[in-house]
DNA sequence: CTGAAAGCGCTTACAG
DNA sequence: CTGAAAGCGCTTACAG
């Protein structure tokens, strides 16, 4: 890369006329026009552009943004989110850093060829200390990389929010997804969990179903949705069973669960995409038929919903708007300004996984 | 953050003693032991790490590297072979710019509400042209930013050889995934298509098949294939009708094609999970059995493969270790060492969709 | 053994 | 209208 020093000699100015040039678009009315059209032309002709690095030093800030979170780039959700912010961040100047602070991915590699690749360690065998032990060192490499400001793209918890309360108060932080942070210093992008439990529980109610299971949910949500079944003489049938069952494994045994405890059930409100994918799963292999014996509804809308026999009818949410927000929240930040969390809406997608119930035509159980 | 300076004064040193003392790990016999721990002791009460940007810039290099590429974090390969170069790279002391050059993910945002989100481009949508020019902005910045080192994560065209060409010219350049480079200087970490075309066909012979048909590879794999099962007797049976099936949806249109057109069929290879998929949910809409009725074996060892029904029987790859790979190529170019492609092993994984054929029981066509 | 000085690429008062 | 100077945080010869 050429330097502002090799510009300013072509052109036979000084570097402080070469910055000045470069920095006032419209021509401030400073320098004189004919300074002005020799840098141009020299700073075009080798395609010059500033060095972020000198800039930062001198300006005390890096344009960089940290990246902080156990999900980070290995989940449809987050990457698609972090897309979103990407863009407004790049739009406004702003890199992502990435690498220093993300914590190992949910799951090792798919492929473990013995003695010939090197053991990934299992993020799940993380105790509470080594979690605690990452984050700070990932904070730590952060702050010496002089980040201007940190996306956290991880659910808030007992774990950790002691040290992101500890960081929102040396620098913007802002937080993507998984509800509010519930720390007032951070604010959140995030969808609407009334609108997902009404938009579910209006469909399912529209369609006739008077015996809903909720699998997998937070417990606002479960909240939420009983108050609305209750104000059509509904409740929830599952009497809690399921807060925890979130992944596709977590579904088939659900499923199997519900077909033994609560065989009157005529429809499945499962709280993700992916244990959605284990109840169909599990349908299949038991033979029961989707819809027609029973109905299942998503959340998220991940591309698998296509994937999936039948297609998952599936409450959508804005993913790239997501980050999208966060991103703004975050400038508003590191532009000195205050800001609240934004909370998008939600839709639902129908495709073919529900129906009106026809409880009376199970043929199997068990 | 605290700066040397600070640290300088508290320990009551200059800042230059403060640095050799920080830099010396062992001591290296120049600083007194005094100086030494005084200096030590200081740095680490305020928990000072040296600002990367004062380095960087002192140095001439950021410790930084860019990533380059459409898929980019989008894409569960990607994301996991990222997730392996992050390691190395992290403990190399370097950090990955993420944004700035990242180019549009695949797909548009799953959920588009009119009115309230702004429109998401469809980078499908792009022209040659402007692909280029988006990458050309990209590298741009990249500069700019002043990395010191590119990853390019996607595969080489006819549209991007010469823009990756011209940068791996300006600076260390490195292709992870998608196969050889094709450019000299730009070495590239993959998996071996000899090993995966030799297992896939070994393994279906092994089982007895000998109406084997080919989905969505790349003409090298199917000539390695075709040479392997020719050392048998055998041959191809899909007359390369299927070079370019590689989404769900061609898996499900290319396994109507073969019941139509090459009903002796007993085996599908697909070369990737992804268009596997779409011939399992073919078979399901079309009862017909798998793998009693036919064969099918994927290629990637997706997180989908346990999520299907049945189950997918694939050859896995190293994904987080033909990242780690392409780090270390990079580094080594960094480090101003030549280094050559790295070409990594593959392996089968036995799951439910591959058996003995028994193509006789056959009992629907259409 | 320790510190003053130069310099990486930039921007911003300030002087002329 | 233009340029010399200071300084962001660091490291590295070099002098003492």
């Amino acid at each position: 890369m050429v330097t502002i020093r090799e510009i300013a000699r072509e052109a036979e100015v000084s570097i402080s006329t070469v910055s000045h040039v470069l920095n006032t678009p419209g021509g401030g009315g400073k320098a004189s026009i004919e300074t002005r059209k020799k840098v141009l032309a020299v700073a075009r002709k080798h395609n010059y552009a500033p060095s972020i690095r000198g800039k930062a030093l001198r300006e005390g800030k890096s344009y960089t943004i940290g990246l902080l979170g156990q999900l980070g780039i290995y989940d449809y959700i987050a990457a698609n989110s972090l897309y979103g912010a990407s863009r407004i961040f790049r739009d406004a100047g702003y890199g992502i850093e990435l690498t220093p602070a993300q914590l190992p991915p949910p799951q090792p590699d798919p492929l473990k060829l013995p003695g010939v690749l090197p053991p990934v360690p299992e993020p799940t065998a993380l105790t509470v200390e080594e979690y605690q032990e990452h984050l700070r060192e990932a904070v730590r490499r952060l702050l010496q990389r002089g980040v201007d400001g940190i996306l956290i793209l991880e659910a808030v918890s007992d774990a950790n929010r002691e040290i992101f309360t500890e960081i929102s108060k040396q620098l913007p932080v802002v937080k993507l997804l998984f509800g509010s942070s519930g720390i007032p210093s951070i604010p959140s992008s995030y969808v609407d969990p009334t609108m997902i439990a009404k938009l579910g529980g209006e469909y399912l109610c529209r369609l006739g179903h008077r015996e809903i299971v909720l699998l997998g949910s937070r417990p606002e949500v479960r909240e939420i949705l009983d108050r609305y079944l209750a104000g059509r003489g509904l409740r929830l049938r599952d009497g809690n069973m399921f807060p925890l069952c979130k992944s596709f494994e977590d579904g088939r045994q659900a499923l199997r669960r519900i077909l033994r405890e609560r065989p009157e059930t005529t429809a499945v409100f499962c709280y993700n995409d992916t244990n959605a994918a284990g109840v169909l799963h599990e349908a299949l292999r038991l033979g029961i038929r989707v819809p027609d014996e029973i109905s299942v509804l998503g959340v998220n809308n991940l591309e698998i919903c296509e994937q999936l026999y039948p297609q998952l009818t599936t409450i959508a949410m804005p993913i790239i708007g997501q980050g999208e927000a966060a991103a703004e929240l975050l400038l508003e930040l590191i532009n000195g300004r205050k800001a609240g969390d934004r909370v998008l809406p939600a839709q639902l997608i129908e495709r073919e996984s529900c129906s009106a119930p026809r409880t009376h035509e199970r043929i199997t159980t068990t």
